[in-house]
DNA sequence: TGGTCGTTTGGTTATATTGCCAAATATAAA
DNA sequence: TTTATATTTGGCAATATAACCAAACGACCA
């Protein structure tokens, strides 16, 4: 792996960091269904104003929101909706730990 | 956001955390090539064995590989290969951003 | 049985991330 | 201009992650 290559890596996996926090995702998916100011994410996150702000500004250091100042507040939104087909893909490999460990169980029964 | 639905999203992010290491996604890239052994991991990454296998079982735990023991060695391979096709919607975010970043310059340039 | 090869595990240290608080900034309203 | 509101920034303490080394493990071979 050279140098450039990893640069790549670095920047691929910077996105995947991005997504790889509850409350980030929860932001992520939130903001799908449209944009969103600051104020309105924090009282559901029931998070302080200062971490969400934080947590945006990783978001947007990846890439994958984009804020706008319109007065008081900045809205935020998603910049890149793909994003969002891979949720189900996600979901598919929880599912297929829950079904495997639902097995485990059922074997343990038997035994 | 309650227990259940917390749980759901420290599920989500545990599996983008796992893929949110260079090294980590390197092997996903591989192993979506084809199952690998860890020595065959080892020496193009140029990272101790141990390294190497921490990171495996980091993927494992995320349901991402699933691994085989077949006489002294052990195979790693991609469970999930939706994964990939996630991967041209993270080289989109990074193009857009290179092009940004790009944008930035020739405006500088101008003024 | 003993050796060794491939791999995992445990321990340690260095580094990064998180979340909260307080303070700074910016915009709008009084 | 002062005041209030929305947000970001800086700093700090707690926690998590990473990489390396050494040691343990388990399968095969002599």
């Amino acid at each position: 792996m050279n140098k450039e290559e990893k640069n790549l890596y670095d920047a691929k996996a910077k996105i995947f960091k991005a997504l790889g926090h509850p409350t980030r995702l929860w932001i992520t998916e939130k903001l799908a269904q449209g944009e969103c100011c600051v104020c309105n994410l924090v009282e559901p996150l029931n998070a302080d104003f200062s971490t969400v702000s934080k947590h945006l500004s990783v978001l947007k250091e990846a890439g994958i929101v984009d804020d706008e100042k319109r007065g008081k507040q900045v809205y935020y939104s998603l910049k890149v909706p793909c994003v969002m087909s891979f949720m189900s893909c996600v979901e598919d490999v929880i599912e297929s730990r829950v079904r495997e460990q639902m097995g485990l169980l059922n074997r343990r029964k038997i035994a």
